[in-house]
Parts: structure tokens; sequence; C-alpha cells
DNA sequence: AATCGTCGTTCTT
DNA sequence: AAGAACGACGATT
């Protein structure tokens, strides 16, 4: 399978996108070190084209708190079903809203599975994009994040959202 | 604050 | 191929 990565800059640093044929299949947070701004290659398919911009203009809508117009494909096939089920559920919570573990372990049908849910919800290959960080622990925590906490408190507050201290 | 139930994933035999 | 260990949890004590 043929991978596309691109950079794409932001307020808040530069994101790495990775496409596959099917769509965004993967979005990177800013990595710590300076790394080079990547330009799409000459030769990228011109679908993969549109994708990357329609991904830079989501991911700046969502920076910003508002809510995206339109996604790009994504390609969420590297998970487990349940993962897959998981990330599938997460797509549907509207910005400025924000769901439990518990909440979202009932959606797709497991509401035991409330742990393993939070280790899906860390394997999200498209943060931001497949809002993860609207996912509270019970009792408005804040929970963990991946990509640091900072970063979640931070997404939340364009939104909107003060998770309680 | 400490403990336990729960379950998908990952790490060890 | 099992089995043990480990969580971005939640409820109970």
């Amino acid at each position: 399978m043929s991978l596309v990565t691109a950079t794409i800059p932001t307020p808040d640093g530069a994101f790495t996108a990775t496409f596959t044929a099917g769509g965004l299949a993967a979005l990177d947070f800013p990595a710590a070190d300076v790394s080079q701004p990547k330009p799409l290659a000459a030769d990228t398919p011109g679908a993969q084209c549109d994708w990357l911009e329609t991904t830079r203009r989501a991911l700046l809508a969502v920076l910003a708190g508002k809510k995206p117009n339109r996604l790009p494909p994504l390609d969420l096939t590297r998970g487990t079903p349940f993962q897959q089920a998981v990330w599938q559920a997460m797509t549907a919570i509207p910005a400025g809203e924000t769901r439990t573990y518990g909440e979202l372990a009932r959606a797709i049908r497991r509401p035991r599975a409330v742990r393993a849910v939070g280790r899906a919800c860390g394997a999200n290959p498209v943060p931001v994009l497949v809002p993860c960080h609207r996912v509270l622990a019970a009792g408005g925590r804040l929970g963990g994040f991946s990509a640091g906490l900072d970063w979640k408190r931070r997404l939340l507050a364009r939104e909107g959202v003060m998770p309680r201290a």
C-alpha cells in the first residue's frame, strides 16, 4: 500500500498527515523536534491532493474550535473491529460536546468494556478530526490523552468546554 | 485513598 | 498458542 505524507502548518505547529489509497489514515501532532515542512511530491494522485486540502481546512477549523464543513475520507481499516467501532462512535460527538468513556462503551454495545474503550481512544490514528479529545472520564474529570493532557485541555478550551478541575 | 470488576490488546512464555 | 500483565475507566468501600 502506497503511503503519502505531508505536513500541514497551523498556528499550533506542523501536523503530519498520512494518506493511503483509501483516505486519511493518520494525523500526527507536531513533533517536538523542528523538522522541515514536507511538501507533496509532484506525482501525488489528484485525489490525495484534494484530500490534503480538505484535511487542512478541517484541521484548522477544529483547532479554531469550529465544526469542519467536511472531512476527508478516513481510512480507519488499520484497527481491530473493536477499535474501529470506538473510532466510528467518536466521530458522532459534535464540537463543543463531550461523552464519557462509559457512554462510548454503551454506544457500541459493550457497556462493560469501559477500560478497553479508553485503550482504543488512545490508539486513535486520526486525533483532532476523530475527536478523541471530547471523551472525558466520569464526573467531568479530564481523563488521559496520549499526546499529553495539555493538548486535550487546549482543544477542549477552543470549543468552550471547561473540564472540572 | 485503596480495591475490585471488567475486557481488548500487548507482552511473555 | 496460551497465559499474564496492563490500561486515556467506573463503582464501591
